[in-house]
DNA sequence: CCCGACCTCCTGCCGAACTA
DNA sequence: TAGTTCGGCAGGAGGTCGGG
């Protein structure tokens, strides 16, 4: 369990650190990650597939598909071989068209290269008007993780994928656990080391329970009666009379 | 439950860079 | 110098999450 602020990107980048710590200290690496589209970002999945090797059994969040009629980035065939595009009249989208004088890598600030048609061949095209209506050619920006994000979408057509949904709603259920039922739905203790502190009793505490369910029988009923007086609040003006376990 | 803040991905625009 | 390509950026879409 890591503590973080309640900000996205540092709650994803703690899972990061999760993994690296069992991993240092157990030597234990997951061989697959549930969760949800927040850690479907291009840079997380990259994280998992190609450093780490676990299997994302992630959404992958992609806005790909458009919804004006035309023609989405997925309507383009992906030449690995060529590192271009095709688009439906078989032409080509690339990133370099020209041969510069002074090499350039071609990563844009955003870690994406940009695959373009040629003008000419858009303005020739009968597909025009349902690709690029309003710009004089098409283009396709392509993350320099696009590799981990296809992966990340080949497993979630599998029936795995399916499997790890359900499995990920028993985790879930722990959280709504510990914040409805045992009403850790607020800090007492301030910062980020108290925060920690707190999880790190409650997660305590709901282990033990779990714990206690696997046993095959109960400790003695009168040693139960006493531990449930013991921490029993007595009521204002009441009276605390001992009770027996059932 | 709704709203606003915040995040990522994607598109379209525009000026810079480059070539013929 | 004109035409084309390149890369950055603003803004929209659509999602999550916290606070009121």
């Amino acid at each position: 369990m890591e503590a973080t602020q309640a900000h996205r990107t540092t709650e994803v980048e703690s899972t990061k650190t999760m993994v690296e710590r069992v991993e240092e200290r157990f030597d234990i690496t997951p061989e697959r990650l549930i969760s949800d589209i927040a850690y479907g970002t291009a840079p997380m999945l990259a994280w998992m597939v190609e450093e780490k090797g676990i299997e994302p059994h992630v959404p992958v969040w992609d806005k790909t598909e458009r919804k004006d009629g035309t023609f989405s980035s997925n309507d383009f065939h992906w030449n690995e071989e060529g590192e271009e595009y095709r688009c439906l009249n078989g032409k080509p989208l690339r990133s370099e068209w020209r041969a510069f004088t002074q090499q350039r890598s071609r990563v844009t600030k955003a870690n994406t290269i940009i695959y373009r048609s040629s003008q000419a061949d858009c303005a020739a095209c009968p597909l025009k008007a349902k690709c690029c209506p309003n710009t004089p050619n098409r283009k396709i920006v392509r993350s320099i993780h696009e590799a981990a994000r296809d992966v990340a979408r080949r497993i979630a057509k599998t029936p795995e994928y399916i499997h790890s949904r359900c499995e990920r709603k028993k985790v879930e259920m722990l959280f709504a656990h510990l914040k409805r039922i045992m009403k850790v739905d607020r800090l007492r203790l301030r910062g980020l080391t108290g925060a920690t502190d707190e999880f790190t009793l409650a997660a305590t505490v709901q282990n033990l329970r779990r714990m206690a369910k696997l046993l095959p029988q109960g400790p003695p009923a009168t040693v139960r009666a006493e531990t449930l007086e013991l921490t029993r609040k007595p009521e204002p003006g009441r009276s605390v009379k001992p009770r027996k376990a059932t």
